[in-house]
DNA sequence: TTGATAGGCAAGCGTTCGCTTGCATATATT
DNA sequence: AATATATGCAAGCGAACGCTTGCCTATCAA
């Protein structure tokens, strides 16, 4: 998980899916395309599709032919259950 | 600083460093092989340590020859400022 | 059935990563 | 001054990573 993290395309994709639930593989590529700017061929996403999924980041659901993805922020508590993050109460 | 923690020996480091604070790098080399039976180097735990000072997650401090490191857990807090983490409260 | 749409699988390539090895620098200690 | 201690710098190597390319499978529409 902290290894699908590492990746800012990854983190983009994840930005996507919080932003708007339920993406297509097709829906994050143009997004990606037209918003972030960025060149990655379908293949490329769907490849750090897979690494999201397999870290938990992502849970999917088949519709059809078309496969959704939705944004899963349960591993992320692993990060501050291990270690003290400092949280600075609003003034 | 998510390049940082994509990797487990570097998430060892700050465990430890977050348990016990103010720990030379001769003395991390020693826990982590007593503790968690890490065969590393000094030389690949002060890449490391390299590693975690740039991200920000670890501070240091000089004093004499030894050169002390501190857990700061201030670059994660980007992590949940990023994207939306749910907090189960506690039943 | 035919064609189009949405996605999956796998090999290959260039780059980055983690580690080792060897030497160098700086600060104590005697 | 001489030695030991604590850390820094850099080249080299094998493995993992991200991406492309090419082909294949499954679902819907005409």
């Amino acid at each position: 998980m902290f290894r699908a993290l590492d990746d800012e395309t990854r983190r983009l994709i994840l930005d996507e899916l919080a932003s708007r639930d339920g993406q297509s593989l097709f829906e994050i590529c143009t997004v990606l395309t037209t918003r972030h700017g960025l060149g990655s061929t379908r293949q490329a996403i769907s490849q750090h599709l897979g690494v999201l999924e397999d870290a938990g980041l992502v849970t999917t659901e088949r519709r059809g032919r078309t496969k959704l993805h939705y944004f899963n922020s349960e591993p992320l508590t692993a990060i501050f259950q291990r270690w003290p993050i400092a949280r600075e109460d609003a003034p």
